[in-house]
This record gives structure tokens, sequence and C-alpha cells, in this order.
DNA sequence: TCTGGGGTCCTAGGACCC
DNA sequence: TCTGGGGTCCTAGGACCC
């Protein structure tokens, strides 16, 4: 027995576009295209070019010369963002975020006082309509996954409800490149043995599917194929790392200009962390060489911080050891992530050990452990711990 | 495809611990 | 001295999503 379609998902259609358009009224009904190096979102006007989200932008420019190209506004789609979940957490207290543009709504529990999934969802979109200005999509199925692909298969500005027993029809014909987790190469995986329908992969055996996938991979798509997504709504779930990065084009930089660009994004970064009373514990160096082949690099500290000059020392000596190679190769991309977020207050508070020259035990630890690993943190530690050790003979902390 | 910017999750090897 | 199995953490890379 199936339970019932209690799931929306929720769906801005082409959002910084639409954004755009609601905003400046000689932008309606005409291709407008938002970002101009690469298109970060395209109106239905210009997806009817042909124009993609990510494609460069003289490609856009070609298919659409009428399009109306527009420098992105992040602050209004942000504002935007935060409207219509708004009225998502109006309309049910259980919503998990997606993304800046989407959601999903668990339904199940309100029958009795907001009537059916279909009757909040028409709700919904007339709302999101009449109160922010902007086309919504929704899809309504038992369970995430479904519903994300019947808001998919409704736009634009659409609304489809994939009941229990018309599951199979639904799904099983569509081609695999509809599921979510099948990008350009798991299709090609799969069109390589001959399978192009989510159906033509529900009847391959799960071993199979793992073998050619991958075992996490493998077992989710074919579950997936065979109308099983157990996932809950999720109201819990929150941000497990931040990045920020910058594109830098083809010319060579100093090592005293990429200084400077790390030292704004990780200004930029510990910002939003501190903002947001979380602090992170791993830093990630993202490069994209000269022949736009990409490298990262990470290091992880021991206690979780917020502090910029802690997590920008982390980031130098990252970028100090891969500097060799960006001399030789050039570099068109770099970035920083920062991961293993944490809230503030599950830090424990810093005891205020002090060493001799000042410099704290932590501190001093973590170059410890940089040079020579963590078991000789762990030594140097018990040795520190051993009245009968008087100095420890520790490297000279920068 | 002459290539943004923000994320998630998984894999795999090595170090380390029990 | 050689050899186990299981688990966690760290690092690097890759696929995928919007």
């Amino acid at each position: 027995m199936r339970g019932e379609a209690s799931v929306l998902h929720a769906d801005l259609d082409a959002f910084y576009a639409s954004v755009e358009q609601r905003d400046a009224p000689h932008l309606r009904g005409r291709p407008v295209i938002v970002g101009g190096g690469v298109v970060l979102a395209a109106s239905y006007e210009a997806k009817a070019r042909g124009v993609r989200t990510a494609m460069g932008g003289r490609q856009a420019r070609e298919l659409c010369p009428d399009a109306i190209v527009v420098p992105p506004r992040m602050d209004a789609y942000s504002q935007a963002s935060k409207d219509v979940f708004a009225i998502f957490r109006d309309t049910t207290p259980l919503v998990e975020g997606l993304s800046i543009d989407e959601a999903f709504l668990e339904v199940g529990g309100l029958r009795r006082i907001a009537g059916t999934p279909e009757e909040i969802a028409v709700r919904l979109r007339a709302r999101v309509r009449a109160e922010v200005g902007l086309p919504i999509s929704v899809g309504v199925a038992r369970t995430k996954f479904l519903a994300k692909v019947a808001s998919a298969v409704s736009k634009p500005d659409g609304l489809l409800v994939v009941e229990p027993e018309g599951e199979e029809e639904f799904l099983l014909p569509l081609p695999v490149e509809r599921l979510w987790g099948v990008g350009a190469v798991t299709a090609e995986k799969l069109h390589r043995i001959g399978i192009r329908t989510v159906g033509q992969l529900a009847e391959l055996e799960e071993a199979t599917a793992e073998r050619l996938l991958g075992r996490a991979a493998g077992a989710h798509l074919h579950a997936l194929a065979r109308l099983r997504d157990p996932r809950p709504v999720d109201t819990t779930r929150r941000r497990g790392s931040i990045g920020s990065q910058r594109a830098l084009g083809t010319r060579a930089r100093t090592a005293d200009e990429l200084d400077v660009i790390l030292t704004q994004l990780l200004d930029r970064l510990t910002r939003r962390l501190r903002e947001h009373d979380r602090v992170c514990r791993t830093v990630v160096l993202r490069l994209r060489y000269g022949d736009y082949a990409k490298a990262t690099r990470s290091h992880s500290v021991r206690h979780p911080t917020d502090r910029t000059a802690v997590l920008l020392s982390v980031a130098r000596s990252l970028l100090a050891g891969a500097l060799p190679t960006i001399e030789q190769r050039g570099i068109t991309l770099i970035g920083i992530s920062l991961s293993q977020l944490g809230r503030v207050d599950s830090v424990q508070p810093e005891l205020p050990i002090e060493w001799d020259d000042g410099a704290r035990l932590d501190t001093v630890l973590d170059s410890v452990r940089d040079r020579f690993g963590a078991a000789s943190v762990a030594r140097a530690t018990q040795l520190g711990r051993d009245p009968g050790w008087s100095t420890p003979v520790l490297p000279e902390h920068e």
C-alpha cells in the first residue's frame, strides 16, 4: 500500500530572469539573459531560441541576437527568495530548502485545515504570483524524487500531481537524464549498454547498476527508477560548507596579486561565517590552471574557528605550496571553500594556555602537526604532561 | 562549450587506533 | 616478526545540481 501524494516540490521558473522581468516592464515578453560572460539564467523567450544556463555569452548572443543582456543583481534575487520562502513556511512548517529557488514542502497533515495537497499547491502558486510577482512550478507526489521530476515536467508555470497509482505510467517512459543525479557522464554510461529510459534502468539487476555506476550511485539510481525513495522532507539540514571563487582570465598573475585576491575571498567568507554564528575546521583551496585543469588543496585545523587570521594563514600556506605549479601552468581561477562547518556555540571555550614565547599552545601544536603529523602532536602532548620533561623542543612557529 | 559562482555527495588511499 | 579486521579522519578528485 503506497502512501498519499503529500510532498510538494516548488521551483521558481527561470528565477533570476523572472525577477528582472518583474522589476523592468520593458523586459517582459522579451528574451532576457542574466550575466554577460556566461549565462546565469535565461528567460523562457531566450530558452525557446536555444539559450541555456552555463552557456558561453558569445554563443548565447549568436543564438539570440536580440536578447537583452542584464548584469546579475544578487541582492534582488536574495530578497525575492526570502519572500517566497516566507510563503512556503506560512503554508507548512515542514519546509526543506534545496537552493535559492526551490524547496520541498510536506503537507500531509494539513488536509482538514488546508485541503488536499493539490488545493494547497494551487493556492501556493497563486500567492507567489500575487505577493511576490513570480511564476512558480509545483510538482506533487508521494516522494521527494517524484515531486521534483513532476515540477520539472510541469514547467513553465505549471502544476502536476502524480497520484500513487499513476507513478509507473508517469516515470518509466521518461529518459534516464530526467533522474535526479544522472548527468552527462552517467547518461553516457547507461546509453552505452542500451539504457535510455527509466523503465529500462528499473529492469536492470541492482548489482549490475552498482558495477556500472559505483556502489552508492548505482544503488540510489536503481532505487529511484523502481519508485523507491524513503527520504523524508528534512527541515533540519544545514549548510556544510561555504565558498567563494574568482575567475581570473588567462593573463599571468604575480604571487602578490594572488595573495590580495585570496585575502579578499577569505575576508568575505569569514564575515559570512560570523554573521551566521558558524565556525569551520577545513580550508579548501580551489585552483584552475592555465589549461583549465582543476585541482584542490585542503587542510584541517584542530579547533573549529571563525578567525580570519587563522584561516588566512592556512589558505596562504596552501597557496604557497601550489605556487610552483601555478608558475608553470598559469592560473585561471582561484577559490576558497570553508567546510566542516559547526555552530559557534558548539565550540569549547578556548583555554588560555600560553607558551613560553607567548605563542598559544594549540597554535604551536598545529604547527607541529603540520610538519610531523598527528602522532607527533599526541606524543608532544604526552611529553608535555610528563613532569620529567622540561622544555619541549618545538619547531619555530611562524 | 573557449568555460560563473554557489553548493552536495561519493570514492579511494593512507595514517592511525583498537 | 608477521598478519587480521573494523572504524575514523584527512586529503584529493570527480560527478552532479541550480
